[in-house]
DNA sequence: TATTGTTGTGCAAGCGATTGCACGAAACTG
DNA sequence: CAGTTTCGTGCAATCGCTTGCACAACAATA
């Protein structure tokens, strides 16, 4: 049926052995014999049945990627693809492959983890999102498998590998941009409180803030889905207040998207009426109406270095954690606007 | 180190093999020893080696759903998460798991699928586009290996399974729609030319205006990435013409919100100057400025259907191969207008 | 009581690779 | 030229699981 090492051990007229150690290119096997089997190889279009060989030598040369328990939904944000793309670049250049878990709940999530980690079909897993109390760290800790987080662990822990942009401050720097321009009534919307990048960044809007002498309302504070309804809803809640915000920082484009929709269906003009900076730079952005101005947390580099740092991790498994901060920067569209008066 | 089965038999006082036949739900084996042997599963909270039981059983329990060569690009449209939900969520009810093959090459994927067919990691494969010419389908046919497309094949190939909309008809009504509307200048904008799709909906595209008795110009055909930008460059194209359309046909929404932006950019409003319907209906075609009228595929379904058709196939190899074809539904929003006068 | 059937388990041979070790041949040494 | 290295290859065990077949134990039958 398929063809094996065997069949190319008889046809080159060697052992097995020998085979495998030619693919492996070992430095034994004298030139000859491994042209002839390279030959053998290429003429019976041989290709290693690689359970066999993960099952043999351990490892598996894949590594898994693991979606938030909301992947149903947050899939649909741009974001999502676009670190996969990241991680799968580099993932590609050191001939490894991907596994995907995903799962409805938080549970199915963890079974699947569990079964990859235990199944041993990966060597290596990224975490795409980083949220308190997390069942699936515990277990990986514990474990001491290899993995990375996309985002900052809850724990100072320095025993994790993780890969982030200092969301602090970018929180604060997106908050003073706006306090620059004359805002003082300034709203945060932002995604589930138990994700690290929300907490991080609300507590840089908090700290700018309060380095302004501003108040500090929990009011201006939602917390919705990462989806542009989350947006709309926000909108709604905020501008039922007597005192409506003028300005949002939207903790992710998606949502904002759904902000400016919400909000011109109201009759408020962006940026005129209300100012709105948000954050992912995700390709939306930039074709809203209008542009939007965004935080660039660089996506695909953020995939791409948390795939290196876990292989790196997967080969060199008693390395020190490492922590990679990918820059931000935020990129000045047309959705923010000075306030004149008060 | 790890716990493997030979552990769990001594635990429960059993052989490896009646273990693997509990697992296996095996009627052979007592009740009560079932739950003897469960019991020291649980407790040694012992998990199968995947792979050692994917050498033994000689299937793997997963797929692999292949991404277009583009895949670097095109994953940021938003098609792509979507199907891919589709697929996960059927497959995830049947405990299969996913592999995913991406590459920056044509060369680079089909070597990533020859690997995953001849490694055996999969069982199975579902690509995500269908065009002429396609290397990796001729591979996996000739290998007699389990796929199905998403899309339709180009040969009229009876012997291939896929799941499609109808692209034709759609391609025709929505071009009737606009012919309805008045419009006697209809451009249209699609994809590669290489792709099934684009084909299918420009032929359909081109019968409605036949039907109409209207003039088909090669001016008003073109095709660009499935991306924004392509969009953008197909309006430069089209509206340096002397007499340039009043409607366009979009295959993508991506690209339609292309067209919008470079449209609005040039000064045109739309509907009012100019019309624009498009294909897809992702989430954003709901809040571009206007929001589009676009067809609605039914994504999550097309992705759902092929996993469903892919296990089955898997299942009961010999099974003839099915073709399913989900519905398509046009969802009227305000990018359309009715033209006057002539 | 001897014979035939069930029922429940275990033995051992795979699945297709990898790898430590042994070993014959060739090349070196003195 | 005998003795020691070096080089290239093969043997066989191993990775962890599945499964056909054999077989012991016990029940049912004659």
């Amino acid at each position: 049926m398929t063809v094996t090492i065997k069949d190319v051990a008889i046809k080159a007229n060697v052992a097995p052995s020998t085979v495998s150690r030619v693919i492996a290119n070992n430095p034994r096997i004298s030139e000859k014999t491994k042209k002839r089997v390279r030959k053998a190889i290429q003429e019976l279009g041989y290709h290693p049945n690689l359970n066999a060989r993960s099952l043999a030598n351990q490892m598996t040369n894949s590594v898994g990627i693991v979606m938030p328990e909301s992947a149903s939904k947050s899939f649909q944000n741009p974001f999502f693809p676009e670190v996969i793309r990241g991680i799968s670049s580099y993932i590609q250049s050191r001939e490894y492959s991907l596994f995907m878990v995903t799962g409805e709940t938080e549970e199915a999530i963890y079974e699947g983890v569990v079964k990859m980690v235990q199944g041993r079909r990966v060597d290596g897993i990224v975490l795409l999102y980083s949220r308190v109390d997390d069942k699936i760290i515990q277990y990986l800790i514990e474990k001491k498998f290899p993995f990375v987080l996309i985002g900052k662990p809850q724990q100072t822990a320095q025993d994790i590998t993780y890969t982030d942009n200092d969301n602090y401050s970018a929180g604060r720097e997106v908050t003073e941009y706006l306090i620059k321009l004359g805002h003082t009534h300034i709203a945060f919307i932002g995604g589930s409180p138990n994700l690290m990048v929300t907490k991080e960044r609300l507590s840089g809007f908090r700290e700018a803030l309060l380095m302004a002498d501003l108040q500090i309302s929990n009011d201006y504070i939602c917390h919705m889905e990462f989806l542009q309804e989350g947006g709309k809803e926000a909108v709604e809640q905020l501008f039922q207040l007597k005192q409506p915000p003028t300005a949002i920082v939207v903790t992710d484009d998606l949502m904002a998207l759904g902000v400016l929709s919400a909000l011109s269906e109201k009759g408020y003009s962006i940026p005129d009426d209300v100012s709105v900076i948000s954050f992912n730079n995700v390709i939306l952005s930039e074709i809203s109406n209008p542009p939007l101005t965004s935080v660039d947390v660089h996506i695909f580099q953020l995939g791409y270095e948390s795939a290196k740092s876990l292989v790196e991790k997967i080969e060199a498994p008693d390395l020190l954690p490492k922590n990679i901060l990918v820059p931000y920067t935020i990129i000045e569209r047309h959705s923010c606007m000075k306030q004149e008066g008060r």
